[in-house]
DNA sequence: GTTAGCACTCTTCCGAGGTGAGTGCTAAAT
DNA sequence: ATTTAGCACTCACCTCGGAAGAGTGCTAAC
């Protein structure tokens, strides 16, 4: 792929890149596909249409762009983009504007929740496509503190707090019932013991502290313990990511189909496919942009994804970004994917 | 309006009853306008259709149903349905099928929270429709314990568990910094005296407290007490409310237009109005229906919400139901609603 | 290399005409 | 007094046939 990308590159001259990067911003703003006259007028080259008409066919030659039907323009395709995206693309920085409302949104200090809440909601607000953010994810995760509180019956509810102040909870169903005070010296003796250490080390330390001695309370800390090391493995991935502005993408009118719009809403749903994607732009490190197809997935062929990894302590924790056709303004949208992930970090930082 | 359903119900014959709910049951089960024809074969009656289309003009003259135009059919009305809901209707019990699979999925026993969103999905799942589910309230709150923790800079994090065995946390920024200790003291202080208190006496007396003597954490200890009467007032309503299947909803001929359903996903995104109807219903106590307009959000106009309070400890705690067109299947939905209200509220009470 | 001209292809937008479903009304039948 | 058959009428819907407009490819001239 990207070998073909390249030699058609090399092929291309200047004046035809030219016109493709006026053609794509072109389509970008009026969604229509556009004719040579059009384009003619909008390079700014005093040319008439015939020569454009040229250049064109050369570029459809090349797969940069298609025609839908014979007489009607040209539209860029994903080729098109991607050369576009790649080397055509003149990043302007976000307006003042956008910054500004980036800026004092991000002011309030909060947990990395509600961060990651409002950097979708402002994502989805700003670019007017719909906005992903994944939680934060500690390579380190570190054990702080643990409580243990009886509920009715034999049930035990376990609340676990990590260094990063993060505060996880869940109900264990163990098979006696536990006294407070039996919980209480439970939990008394995790934190004693693990408070400050890593949690993957916890639970493998744990694990051989079962095979020597034979504790009481064996099976209930154990499953504490558990609870702890799914934090890590987060094994509730849903409630890892937040998508906002999902409606946003109902406007566009290449999703307009229902029945796509539907799998594309159950998809934001199910998330397993999107933190699929977002998990390979975590992997990149740095701006990534997915065009159509390119994502792997039928559901977005008419869909891009942009994103860009957010950082706190040089570590590399998590990813933001947005959703849209992939006839989105790239210049505009990644600008502010990109700040948006610098505002997100530094709100975390904190 | 009421008054109205009065009178008009007085001057219909029986038969013209049975016709109406002829017409309902068929509209519902094909969407379309349903003509003097199809309705003679329906009735079982054996009339010619012209004999129905008198009939008919009756309906429409007590605005029971009405035809979209000369020669269609007739629909029912919102009026029609009322009627048909209030006094028509035959509710069967659902499906050995429904129940069943309501059954199984709820016996997993855990929070308030997972069983709160199975039983949307499960909602929207079997009905096809979109189900929602409001969390829990109880009148009573009652505080069981606090935990103040130090984060980075002035931050503190508190985290509060009422007697239900829900952790609610939230990060208090301070004016000065507090060491560990001196947070542990404090929440010592706290469990202590108010450990069992309904909070919202807890607030009032703090409040008391403050005014009288003039303590070191002062400052704090409002801050996390008012944290915990957050957790009663509930302020962040949003959470409190669990929508599934929405895309459900776009399945619908009726609801169509890509602007009419944007508008209804934003409500449902945004919750407020939603969390409106659905407070008039917990208020109502059982099954609580509203026909198209009848629920006053012009949003909802084409839809009906159907919802039944679920109850524990004989209180009245929360309120699910589904939101769907006016055309759906009520016969099947109600019961549907009141069999999982009440399994909700079994699978909370253990 | 660029351009004008021209034939050609498609979409899109009417308007006409036909069809079918369903109605209301009237007059006859039960 | 119902019920029914008959009939004229109304719309929505479909299809077909231009006409208009946008845009193309090609060729020949500049």
């Amino acid at each position: 792929m990207s070998s073909e990308t390249r030699t058609t590159e090399g092929q291309v001259s200047d004046r035809a890149l030219h016109f493709l990067k006026a053609l794509v911003e072109r389509y970008i703003r009026e969604g229509q596909p556009v004719g040579s006259r059009t384009l003619a007028k909008d390079t700014g080259l005093d040319l008439s249409p015939a020569t454009v008409r040229n250049v064109m066919a050369d570029l459809e030659d090349l797969g940069l762009v298609v025609s839908p039907h014979t007489s009607a323009g040209r539209v860029p395709t994903v080729a098109g983009y991607r050369l576009f995206v790649d080397t055509l693309l003149t990043v302007r920085p976000p307006s003042e504007d956008d910054i500004a409302s980036l800026r004092t949104r991000f002011e309030t200090r909060s947990d990395a929740k509600s961060l990651v809440e409002t950097a979708s909601t402002l994502l989805s607000g700003i670019t007017h496509l719909a906005g992903v953010v994944m939680l934060p994810r500690h390579e380190r995760n570190v054990f702080r503190q643990i409580e243990l509180l009886p509920l009715s019956g034999t049930r035990v509810l376990a609340i676990l707090v990590t260094s990063e102040g993060e505060v996880h909870n869940r109900i264990i169903a163990t098979e006696r019932r536990f006294s407070a005070s039996q919980l209480e010296q439970a939990s008394n003796y995790l934190n004693e013991i693990f408070t400050g250490q890593d949690i993957k080390d916890v639970r493998k330390r744990l694990v051989e502290d079962l095979k020597s001695t034979h504790r009481n309370m064996d099976q209930l800390m154990m499953r504490a313990v558990m609870l702890a090391h799914e934090v890590v493995e987060s094994a509730e991935r849903k409630d890892d990511c937040f998508i906002a502005g999902q409606t946003n993408l109902m406007e566009f009118g290449e999703l307009a189909s229902m029945e796509r719009l539907r799998q594309l809403f159950e998809a934001f749903n199910e998330k397993r496919e999107i933190l699929h994607i977002l998990d390979r732009c975590i992997a990149a490190d740095g701006v990534q942009i997915f065009i159509g197809e390119e994502s792997g997935y039928a559901l977005l062929d008419d869909c891009s994804v942009v994103t860009q990894t957010y950082r706190v302590d040089e570590e590399v924790v998590g990813v933001l970004g947005v959703i849209g056709p992939t006839r989105m303004d790239y210049q505009r949208v990644i600008p502010i994917v990109d700040v948006t992930a610098r505002l997100l970090a530094a709100a975390l930082r904190q």
